[in-house]
DNA sequence: GCGCAAATAATCGTATACAATTTGACCGCA
DNA sequence: TGCGGTCAAATTGTATACGATTATTTGCGC
């Protein structure tokens, strides 16, 4: 049993109501790092930590493989995805591309009540920022992703949110790979500027300042081709 | 075997390299409306249409599920996906958001070839348009949505491209239970004036017309709610 | 000691088998 | 005739089994 397993038992009730379960669990093992990118994933050692069947390990990388959390090739096996500096690129690309959308369809419709659970988020997140440690450091990464999809979510539609739910996934994976700095979060609080501009109305103002952030995270990242990913190039510097 | 047998055989070698071919057999069947929304698509028919297992025809099943074209029900079976009103709003409006900035990536980076070929699609659309015939009104209604992953295609971010994909074939979906007109193209040939937008550098010009050709298209539904499919209101008129 | 080939082990691809759930029918009864 | 319940058929959920492909290791010759 390797690295990968003890990285993904949370909790110990093991097959529930199927695949999905396990899934979710695989997907956030991956989404909160406890999974590195490249790890193998072998449909044996994925059935016997959820004790279930090699069928649904199967189905739950596959389903993994659709969001491009999971890379499977044939005959070979399933690993946790490697994205290519290109990927990343047109990971954030498409951010830039879709959230500045679904944010003015998200500040069209948000209610008083939305606005404040948004803050309640940024309240959780900043104070993640503060404390230390590894479990405070998953949390952080998962919530500062929640921020947008909140937004999605307040967009009310739920097929950009799912390709938000996509997008937010695979950008921790980039920077898990290819982040500079400990997290992306750097001094300024974006986050709440862009709700603050929300609640100001300024649609483009806080549509600027998603594209800004959007682009601050991309700027954060050291997009050069690692090829063997520790082969030889890690020590001939 | 149901109606959906004799709408899905279309070539006779069975299974070739897994479960991919079957998947792609069906959503080619399911966008070019030979199946239609609501058939109920059972493991075991589709596993005995392809010649394999019903293992890989729920795979494929599964894949389809991803892609929003077929609906799995717990423990009662998958049908093609039968897609509310709401949903089809969702579907526009997610065009909407997205194509005119793929619309803008792909004028920015297209080449004189790739024009050619836009111009070929186009004309490949009109001539079918001119035909008469079922296999010529099937080959239509995929060619107008080869426009748009046309575009997506050239736009160069293989990730917006897999979302037009999925949001093409839903289209045709909705465009199938609701449509009114015999199809979409009415009249005036709006691809065309998006290409030559393009070509003339007027990207404004070319995203308003492509916000207005989506906005055409919707507008050709009765986006009402059919609840029985055929139920009552079918009745008493 | 080194490289190459063949056997071995591990893993995936697919099919089949069995258990669980749902659906529809049949039958008795008010 | 209409309603409720029990049973049977069909279909999905999951596990296991077997064949195919790939990776690894062993052993031999050099």
């Amino acid at each position: 049993m390797n690295s990968a397993a003890t990285a993904l038992q949370t909790t110990d009730e093991p097959s529930e109501t199927g695949a999905q379960q396990i899934r979710d669990a695989i997907r956030d093992a991956i989404v909160e790092r406890r999974l590195s990118p490249g790890t193998k994933l072998s449909e044996s050692d994925v059935g016997n930590l959820f004790n279930v069947s090699r069928t649904l390990a199967r189905a739950a990388l596959q389903a993994l493989s659709y969001e491009g959390l999971v890379s499977v090739e044939k005959n070979r096996g399933a690993f946790v995805a490697y994205p290519s500096p290109d990927e990343a690129r047109q990971i954030f690309a498409a951010r830039r591309l879709i959230e500045p959308g679904i944010l003015r369809e998200a500040a069209a419709r948000i209610t008083t009540s939305e606005i404040q659970h948004l803050r309640q988020l940024l309240l959780e997140e900043s104070r993640l920022i503060g404390e230390r440690g590894q479990t405070a450091r998953r949390a952080e990464i998962k919530a500062s992703g929640d921020f947008h999809l909140a937004l999605a979510e307040i967009s009310g539609n739920a097929i950009m949110q799912r390709f938000m739910e996509e997008l937010v996934a695979r950008s921790s994976l980039v920077i898990a790979l290819y982040g500079q700095s400990t997290i992306s979060s750097c001094g300024h609080n974006e986050h709440g500027d862009i709700v603050s501009a929300i609640e100001a109305k300024k649609l483009d103002r806080a549509c600027d300042l998603m594209v800004h952030h959007i682009a601050h995270i991309e700027a954060d990242l050291d997009l050069r081709e690692r090829k063997g990913q520790g082969l030889k190039e890690a020590f001939d510097l």
